[in-house]
DNA sequence: TTGCAATTGTAAATTATTTACAATTATTGA
DNA sequence: TCAATAATTGTAAATAATTTACAATTGCAA
């Protein structure tokens, strides 16, 4: 097997991360976070789905689900459920800076 | 921003995609091969969820979900399902060993 | 102990998925 | 061409998962 092969398969999977869209039930199995807890974040406005009538099921990118998991981390070590939003506002900033470099690469 | 610290929120990539668990419409949406057809491949051997107990959700993982990316791409350019099948094994085994050399690093 | 932040509980309605049976549409070899 | 097989698609009824809305509970700091 040739390593360019291999990255080309590893490259695709920014264009994954793109594409991923996942329903509230698999982002509380991949964050842990109970789904009546991520409703209730959504409600208080720290994070946002990407559904846009209201009824349907909600829907998370990456991105969500990426910053769910920061929140967590930091209200774990005693932060208020605020300031742990207002925290990983800029961690998120250095991520999609990052992930948008290597997108283009 | 250091460099190293983007590094280490990428390389989380790899556990996240590790814990990627989704259910038949996420993957639908993901790789646009309708709910129907997945089932059906599913049915016929060339593909396999993660779920236990029958009647409840189908679930999968990024490696099935690649799986089936990389089958619809063979079957677009003319292979049988069987075929395609076949092929997608051996480059199954490239991805994964690539996965877990990352993931070690 | 009062007030607020944060989380959790749950019922009824709705949305999404499952299974099972079947029909339809290519494709291929005789 | 035609028959056989591959591949996909349709759908109804049952079940699983999610939504909204109203409310209760828990934890913590002033």
């Amino acid at each position: 097997m040739g390593k360019a092969k291999a990255n080309k398969d590893l490259s695709f999977d920014f264009d994954f991360l793109d594409k991923l869209v996942v329903g509230i039930g698999e982002v509380s199995q991949i964050t842990g976070i109970p789904t009546r807890q991520i409703r209730y974040w959504e409600d208080k406005g720290i994070i946002s789905s990407l559904t846009e009538e209201e009824g349907k099921n909600r829907r998370y990118n990456y991105e969500n689900i990426k910053k769910m998991l920061l929140i967590k981390e930091l209200t774990d070590e005693g932060y208020t459920l605020d300031a742990s939003a207002e925290k990983v506002k800029k961690r998120m900033e250095m991520i999609e800076e990052t992930l948008s470099k290597l997108q283009k690469k």
